[in-house]
DNA sequence: CTTTCTTTGGATCGGCGATCCAAAGCGCAT
DNA sequence: ATGCGCTTTGGATCGCCGATCCAAAGAAAG
C-alpha cells in the first residue's frame, strides 16, 4: 500500500455547472489519503469533542476542527454521530455521569444535598459549556440520577410526597440558573481578555454610577459585587432553599 | 409615510468573475431597487426583530429574514445595529422594560416579590427567546430595575444587609433557571410539532420505564410530571425561597 | 449648482452544519 | 481463493449564515 504523506490535495476543483452531479468521471485519478487503521468510535469522537470544548469553549467545537483533530473526514464522524447536537449532548452526559460516579452520599441528608449541588457547580465551573447545554436540555438521561438522589434526600428530610416534587424541581431550577449564569460569565471571560475581576469591576462601576436616589440598593451593592465569592453565594442559596423546604413541612 | 409595496426585486444578478473586485465597471447598468422613502431606525429594526423572534423562535431571526421583512439590505441594518448580538440584546431590553413599566408595587413585600417574579415568568413564557438571552446575559441594564426592586422588598422584609445581597442573587438565579428551562421547553415544542403535553408524556414514559428499585423517586414522580402546572410550581418555588429567607432571619 | 456627508441596497466573503458519494477494507458464502 | 455485499471512511459539495465592503442615492451645506 502506498503511504502518502498528507500533502495538499487537489487544489483546482472542477468548475462544472452548478448542479451537475459528477457522473462522467474525468480522467484525473483523484489522490486519496490512506484509510485510518485504528477504528473510529463514538467514544473517541465524544472525547475529542470534550477536549475541544474545554480548550476553547462552545465555539471551538466545529465539525472542521473535529476532522482535523481526528485526521478524518465529515462522513466518518457523521457515521457515528447523528448531528452536532447529539455530540454536544453526549459530551455533557459524559461529564455529568463522571461527576455523579465520584459522589458519595453522606449520612446527613442536608449535607448530602449541599454536596450534590456543589458537585454540579464545580463541574460546570470546570466545563462551562456543560452549564449552557444543561440549561438548554435539563432532562437529559444523565440528569435522572440527580433527580433521583434529590428526591431520596428530600424523603429523608421528611418532606411529604405532595410537596416533594415541587421542592425537587425548585432546587434543580436554582442550580440550573446558577449553572447558566456561571457559564455566561465564563464565556464573557474567554471572549474578552479581561478576567473575572475586571469584568466584575466593570459592572460594579456602572452600578456605582447610577443615581443613588433612584437605585439605593444596587448602588450600595457594588462593594459586595466586587468581593463576593460565587461558590459561597451559591451554597448560601442552597441553604435558603433548604430552610424554606424545612419550613413548609 | 409612503408604504412601498414589496414588489419583486431584481432577479438576474450579475455573474461576475469569482474573486475579482468590481473595479473596472462593465458596461451593463446594474438595476437597483429604489431607495426607501420612510427612514429606517434602530427602533423599527428592533421591532421587526421582536416580531420575527415571537413568530418563529430564535432561529427565525436572521439578517436575511430581516432584510426581506424590512425590504432593505444588509448595509442599512448594520448601519443602525452593531451586530446580531446587539440586536437580540436590544429586543430583550425592550421586552423587560415593558414588563417593568406595567408592574405595580404592592403594599405587602411578600406579595410584591411574588408578583415581580411571576411577571418575569409570564413575559418569558410569552417570549421564550427572552429567557435564553437573559440567562446568557443576566446583567443587562434593563435588569438593574429588577435587582433594585428586589433589594428594596427584601429590605422591607427586614433581611439584614449582609444577607440581602446573597438573597437577591439567589432569587434572581432561581428565576433565571426557570426562565432557561421554560425557554428550552418552548424551543422543543416549536422544533417538534408535538405540543407540550406530548413532550411531557414522552419524558414521563421514559421515567416510567426506569427500574423502580433503582429509581423509586423518579419512577413515582411520573404522574406529577404529567399533571403539574409550570406557573404554579414556579410560584411554589418562590414561596419556598421566601420561607427560607424568613427562617434564616 | 456643486460639494460633502449620511443613509441605503446588495454583492461578496469566509465559515459553518449537513448531505452525498465513491473508495477502501472486511467478512462471508461459494 | 475469489468474488460479492455490507460497513466504514475521506472529502467534495450544498445551502445558509453573519459580517464586510462599496457604490449609488439622497440630504445637507456652501
Amino acid at each position: 500500500m502506498v503511504k502518502r504523506t498528507p500533502e495538499e490535495t487537489s487544489e483546482e476543483t472542477s468548475e462544472g455547472t452548478s448542479a451537475g452531479p459528477s457522473k462522467s468521471s474525468s480522467a484525473a485519478a483523484p489522490p486519496r489519503t490512506p484509510r485510518r487503521t485504528d477504528g473510529l468510535s463514538r467514544e473517541v469522537i465524544v472525547q475529542a469533542a470534550t477536549e475541544l470544548l474545554d480548550g476553547g469553549g462552545e465555539s471551538a467545537l466545529t465539525l472542521r476542527a473535529l476532522t482535523v483533530r481526528l485526521s478524518t473526514g465529515y462522513g466518518a464522524i457523521y457515521h457515528h454521530v447523528a448531528d452536532k447536537g447529539d455530540l454536544l449532548a453526549a459530551a455533557t452526559d459524559d461529564v455529568i455521569t463522571r461527576v455523579l460516579a465520584d459522589m458519595v452520599m453522606d449520612a446527613d441528608p442536608r449535607e448530602a444535598l449541599r454536596r450534590m449541588a456543589v458537585g454540579l457547580f464545580d463541574a460546570i465551573d470546570a466545563h462551562p459549556w456543560v452549564g449552557t447545554e444543561l440549561s438548554r436540555q435539563p432532562w437529559r438521561p444523565a440528569m435522572v440520577e440527580f433527580y433521583e438522589s434529590i428526591g431520596r434526600l428530600l424523603d429523608a428530610l421528611a418532606v411529604p410526597e405532595p410537596a416533594r416534587f415541587d421542592a425537587a424541581g425548585t432546587l434543580v431550577n436554582y442550580v440550573m440558573g446558577v449553572a447558566g449564569q456561571n457559564a455566561a460569565n465564563a464565556r464573557r471571560r474567554a471572549g474578552d481578555d479581561t478576567d473575572r475581576a475586571a469584568f466584575l469591576d466593570n459592572v460594579a462601576e456602572q452600578w456605582a454610577q447610577l443615581d443613588p436616589d433612584r437605585y439605593p440598593f444596587v448602588h450600595a451593592a457594588t462593594t459586595r459585587l466586587r468581593e463576593h465569592d460565587d461558590r459561597e453565594q451559591f451554597i448560601t442559596g442552597v441553604d435558603i432553599f433548604l430552610a424554606g423546604i424545612a419550613a413548609l413541612h
